[in-house]
DNA sequence: ACCTGAACACCGTTCAAGT
DNA sequence: ACCTGAACACCGTTCAAGT
């Protein structure tokens, strides 16, 4: 197996012939458009005008490539300008922008997700908030408590979102499962509000800021 | 396309040949055994001492083989027996129950997500959680957006944890990459929490705990 | 150092044909 | 009603060979 170029050894080449970069860059621009599933070694040589081996050479296989991609995509999530007065608007303006980084690539976050690199995607997040709850006054192991409470919940959520249009038939939908469900013992206006469908956004809202108050009031 | 026979027409058939039940029974063995990836067609067809194109007329398709895949997990996931005396504590017993069933059966977990049908699996959790809310006194919308943030966040942390060994080489797992993080502004008693590895259970526990104990007290 | 071609061992799915 | 065979259009990956 030949060893493939690594970022770290830049080495001055002629123009000719594909390069690692270019290579990541279509291949982001697949998976971005129409997800990991329409990413394929064979698709992706034709579209760059090769043969599917010159990629071995470069990345060095499928899974290789597909890190490449992620990776891409978690430079460019960017810190957040953190906004608001009070430490738990702060806080929330942070959960609220990953949130939303995310929500604009689905496709990347299911890569991300699938290749096992969410902590990498994620640490952006949790460097700003390490920083807000310090901030806040928490420390040691309240501190780090709090983080990975709130860092695995903006986390969940949006790996629970990034599923476009749901793959699913309609009859697996929430609200439709709950018009058949055994009514006993459950609340009417809560089986009524059930049948609704959900706002992903209010609920992603209102969890947010019940854990953060609660993480950031509740005494050690 | 023939029409696939549907588990509502059960029709009385002589013992030749494969059934559909065969079918999904082999293929949910080799998916909790070797994951989602593993399911072939045509390995499931000579593992049955049949042809691919048999399954297809009984199922239809890969697809459809694993949401039926998913449809018997589900089946399998029976209401939990409901443990504790105050409302916070029965709350927590069934988000427990959910979270063992599902890290047992890693590889169904991520089919049940994969195929969208997240909504069904959890249905069962739903269910359960909105008897409890009802019985601790939460009533229409207060009860169903603490329904919902708990199902949520539940179902969040089961979606991150189904990874059983982290796809990512080495040097992405989060502790590693805290080590080499510019620490200004974050609390030294924090940042060393946070280069030790996150136990995921605590978290978890930590987690809900807070944010169920919050949606149980505070007011209307 | 980089690219090519051929080959291996797989896939899912369709369809006409059999019993 | 159920199964078979052949075929289509794909895959990822390896490896020896070229320049």
């Amino acid at each position: 197996m030949p060893e493939p170029r690594t970022t770290s050894t830049p080495s001055r080449r002629p123009a000719r012939g594909i390069t690692r970069e270019q290579i990541v860059d279509a291949a982001v621009a697949i998976v971005e458009a129409d997800g990991v599933g329409s990413l394929s070694m064979r698709k992706l040589a034709t579209q760059l005008g090769t043969v599917p081996t010159a990629i071995y050479w470069h990345i060095g296989g499928r899974e290789q490539l597909l890190d490449a991609v992620v990776e891409r995509f978690t430079d460019r999530l960017v810190a957040a300008q953190v906004r608001g007065r009070t430490p738990v608007s702060r806080v929330l303006s942070i959960a609220r922008h990953f949130r939303d980084s995310a929500s604009e690539h689905p496709n990347l976050t299911e890569a991300a997700n699938e290749r096992g690199l969410n902590a990498t995607t994620f640490l952006p997040l949790q460097i700003a908030l390490a920083r807000e709850l310090t901030a806040a006054g928490l420390r040691g192991r309240r501190a780090s408590e709090a983080m990975r409470s709130i860092v695995y919940v903006v986390s969940g959520f949006i790996v629970l979102a990034y599923r476009v249009p749901p793959v699913a038939p309609t009859r697996h939908r929430s609200e439709e499962l709950w018009a058949e469900i055994d009514a006993a013992g459950i609340d009417p206006g809560l089986l009524a509000d059930l049948r609704e469908p959900a706002d992903f956004d209010a609920v992603f809202e209102h969890t947010l800021r019940t854990l953060v108050e609660a993480l950031l009031t509740t005494p050690a």
